[in-house]
DNA sequence: GCTGCAGGTATTATATTATGATACCTAGTG
DNA sequence: CACTAGGTATCATAATATAATACCTGCAGC
């Protein structure tokens, strides 16, 4: 193993967790050969790594497919990450509320690296199965909700964001051109919260504004998500805006913890 | 380590798993010595171990407290969760349109073991932090999914269940009385539907219809949660009950796979 | 019904890798 | 200022993970 040379670096346990994320959206049970193949490791290896983490309770094993599938420890873990989180305790019960009063689906979204991921999702309407569960990760300058938090960041950095971070098709409308994500990032500047339109899937529409944290930057956002048939920016920000607004404000207090390294 | 003495197990995985289980509900961020206090492992142990989950994005570390969290990978576990468990997929659309027909926070509940865990949630109302968030962990027998769900399987087992499975306080109104657990469970036997009242919080009211699985047995069900202040026993029969069947029994098809080895 | 193969399981000798004792830093307290 | 608690770094040791290999099992094709 060539990798970190550091005597504080467990290579065993490295390797566990690369099994744990072979799983995915689309593969979402594996074999053993299988998660060889996708991590890379050699068979007796994933077999002794597999085995332990069936023991442990992390992966379920179907006993006639003899395929793993995740346990519900992965739950478990989500459940643990919340209490940890102190923005969303205070922001559920106002999240709750407006999407009770707007009858469509809210979310909340916090800045993961270049990402967005969902944190919170309270779906009203019958969407794709993607956009009703927590924990989706997807780039951020192709979300209304990266592209508000974007917005409250210093200048330089914001530049730098739409010209470096990732971007890629996830419908033919996404947005691939830098220079329109960079008008509709400094658009938001401007107006203070974001709209976009079939980024990630066809024909639907998004609107999201920043919760403002300490410095004046924002590490997560508050977002509604409509159908683009039944409604159009003007009605957006004449009848969601101004409830997801004051939502957003409700929130903010400070978090002062910004997380990673 | 005198534990599993096998050469299909990897202690080094083991322990580093054991400490992702230390955060839960009430340690939502840890440091280092009290990571080594709650896991048993001795300081340099936990030091390296802590270490490699740092760098390999399972736990973030407050530049400032050096106290560790859990990082968004764990809401990603949850993502992959998701798309691995066939029922999710299935009951999603139907449990939104539960909510929003009666307008009252609808939870879909997976037998675990002798628990139930809460697999989707979709709050409609304010309530206790914990009822919002998914991956909670409940002893079974304490809750209506739980014994909605134990109606479903052969009696010895299920009076087996009823004798042994754990109870404890969470209220003072919790039912700690076997007996009369066992005849909440009898009751949904003949019913097909539980109702609990004040068994997680006091109050709280719920209602509760089992999703048939294979061979008659159920592995989920679906439940209501509303407040007891509004609603009693005879309301939630007329008004919630037929819907709640309603949408259970749509969810029903074949969930041939059983979790677990 | 037999053969061959793919995929899962079990065993073992080897040395790589994790170990934990210890020493070193740093920041906060009295 | 001295003391302590908690975090960080180092290193000799052997315990532990390793990967090659052999063994099962069930299925597909003949």
């Amino acid at each position: 193993m060539k990798t970190k040379q550091n005597t504080l670096y467990v290579g065993s346990l490295a390797k566990g967790l690369r099994l744990l994320r072979a799983f995915d959206e689309s593969h979402s049970e594996l074999s053993l050969s299988e998660l060889a193949a996708r991590t890379g490791l050699d068979k007796s290896a994933t077999q002794r790594l597999a085995n332990t983490l069936h023991i442990e309770g992390m992966l379920d094993k179907d006993p006639g497919t003899r395929r793993f599938r995740p346990s519900h420890a992965w739950l478990e873990m989500a459940y643990a990450y919340y209490w940890s989180d102190p923005l969303v305790g205070q922001a559920m019960p106002k999240l709750i509320n407006l999407s009770q009063d707007l009858g469509e689906t809210v979310n909340l979204a916090e800045m993961s690296g270049d990402h967005i991921i969902y944190v919170s999702r309270l779906p009203c309407k019958r969407t794709y199965f993607a956009a009703t569960v927590i924990g989706r990760r997807l780039p951020a300058l192709s979300t209304s909700a990266g592209r508000a938090m974007l917005a409250t960041v210093p200048e330089d950095e914001r530049r730098a964001a739409v010209e470096t971070w990732p971007i890629k098709p996830f419908t033919p409308n996404t947005t691939l051109d830098r220079d329109a994500i960079r008008a509709s990032v400094e658009a938001a500047v401007h107006d203070g919260y974001a709209i976009s339109k079939g980024q990630m899937i066809l024909n639907e529409m998004a609107v999201a504004t920043p919760i403002i944290g300490p410095e004046g930057r924002a590490f997560a956002a508050v977002q509604c998500s409509v159908s683009g048939h039944t409604w159009d920016r003007e009605r957006i920000v004449a009848e969601i805006l101004p409830r997801l607004q004051d939502a957003a404000n409700s929130i903010s207090p400070s978090f002062q913890s910004q997380r990673g390294a």
